[in-house]
DNA sequence: GCGGATTTGTTAGTATGCAAATAATCTCGC
DNA sequence: GCGAGATTATTTGCATACTAACAAATCCGC
């Protein structure tokens, strides 16, 4: 392993940087954020693996969704799934191609698109539904029921 | 509001699907992966609003490892940074381009390719750890001390 | 030293995710 | 009823992220 020659280089100048009497040392991997981005990784690759008929995390969040609440307005449907008015375009644009979305305009308000499960789409969400749980349950794999409740509840507080 | 118009309209449906008798009941907004989406789009809107120079996430990642480490390969630097060789490519393309980061070819395995920083790029860092600190604390400003150290002890364990 | 397997880097294609700009429509104060 | 401001949807551009396929170089068993 070539790589192992470097050492890391500069202790010193990182440590003039971050050292006792500036703060706190900086280390990248305790920072909330990169911890974040491996563990949505980790879940995306487990999605991937296990969801049925290739639905993405975002088109099933919007399936699952219409299921619970029903029709609803493109933007609403957005915010409920925590996609920007961009990103849900996309999402149902391609929900509707593949059959399992339709969309027509809103009579009392002709700028809105209403979204709502056809057939096919709410009988794939009852078809997908045990593998979003065991989805679910692989991501939190490697922590105790107890830990399993506290991510839960911390991360419902850091959205 | 006209959405609220549209009530939970398969109520019966859904509890015949994830009933009592079938197992859990599956509500996404419990889900992690939904909530790990959330917690990295805010953290990601807090990155964005704070970090100096337009630095991302993951080019910051790049730059914050380099400094720790010292010089190493394109693909080994994205494994350290938790990105595949694709991505990690297009991250140090856009940091070359700014003149923060330089390549080299390796005279020991003529496939590799060094990446090091300039110096304009270890002053950067430096200048930018101040900025990288701020947001974690404010991605954890909700969680108590006692939360925040569980949080990132159980991510530790997701990643 | 030869040849298969592995590693490294690149490219193309798909899907998020956000910002900014635009256009159409609606709401509300006056 | 009219006009300012808000909402809804769309479009474009940039930056992640992944897969798959590929070429070049290295490594390793024999």
């Amino acid at each position: 392993m070539a790589e192992a020659l470097n050492p890391p280089f500069d202790e010193i100048t990182a440590g003039a940087a971050a050292g006792p009497a500036s703060g706190k040392r900086y280390l990248l991997d305790e920072q909330v954020g990169f911890l974040l981005r491996q563990a949505s990784q980790r879940h995306t690759a487990i999605f991937a693996a296990r969801m049925i008929e290739d639905l993405t995390p975002t088109q099933w969040a919007a399936l699952a969704r219409l299921k619970e609440r029903g029709p609803c307005s493109q933007n609403l449907l957005g915010r409920l799934t925590a996609m920007d008015a961009a990103t849900i375009k996309g999402v149902v644009d391609r929900l509707v191609a593949r059959g399992l979305a339709e969309t027509r305009s809103d009579p009392q308000d002709s700028r809105r698109l209403t979204i709502a499960l056809t057939r096919a789409g709410g009988e794939l969400v009852g078809r997908a539904t045990p593998a979003a749980q065991e989805i679910t349950q692989t991501t939190l794999a490697p922590l105790s029921a107890s830990e399993r409740r506290t991510i839960v509840r911390l991360l419902g507080k850091l959205k």
